[in-house]
DNA sequence: ACAGTAGTTAAGCAATTCGTTAACTATTGC
DNA sequence: GCAATAGTTAACGAATTGCTTAACTACTGT
């Protein structure tokens, strides 16, 4: 259920000028073309990333004071803490009981190419 | 600097079958083929999942018992420790100072579409 | 009404990735 | 040595992205 959902933000998030957009608005939200000046992309495809991280869910539109044209981004919280469910779960491998098998497993398979 | 490499990670995860590698993976280590078959995906596809996978190092081979053919794959940590580190960074966003921010901007932009 | 600004949508091509089938490597067991 | 098993590599068409230019929407200021 979730499940769809963090791929959804990975997906979002795989590509590196998205990741570089959610860099940027983890420090305040920013208008698109204020994105694509910094990330020297050029509007329109700017604009399609921007489209893939808000159908993903990642950030939302917010309104500029004073300028109806202008769209500022602002990060949403809910994506990141589904990922870092998931990414906790994940880390449950590395829990007590698994470290010693896995080291049981190193010791006794070591020095392979 | 872990920058490039929390990029590979997010690009090995992006895909579902990938992804759904790291689901099995995180019970136990599998082999190549338990692998496929979980997941009915081909043998050469699963394949060259894998070999995404391991060249982003979120996995690794290790021997199996009796037959050097199998081998079997096992997660490992680092890429999802620096993964972690970065959504906790994003994450410092929502933090309390630019919580209240948030709600001012919220309070005063509210109702749009 | 008109020119300018901010941004998105459309259309199209190049580059990448997906997932096949076929060929290949390496190992086991007879 | 030979057949069978486990898996990877090669090659290739189909489907997706990446990025561009051009056209479009919507608002602002005069």
């Amino acid at each position: 259920m979730t499940q769809r959902a963090v791929d959804a933000t990975l997906a979002a998030l795989a590509d590196p000028a998205r990741r570089a957009v959610i860099d940027l608005l983890r420090r305040r939200p920013r208008r698109a073309g204020e994105l694509a000046d910094e990330l020297a992309l050029s509007a329109p495809r700017m604009s399609q990333h921007l489209r893939v991280l808000r159908d993903g869910g990642l950030i939302e539109e917010i309104a500029v004071e004073d300028d109806a044209r202008a769209r500022s981004y602002r990060l949403r919280r809910e994506p990141f803490n589904a990922l870092r469910g998931w990414l906790e779960d994940v880390e449950q491998f590395w829990s007590a009981q698994l470290d010693s098998f896995k080291e049981h497993a190193e010791r006794k398979y070591r020095g392979r190419s």
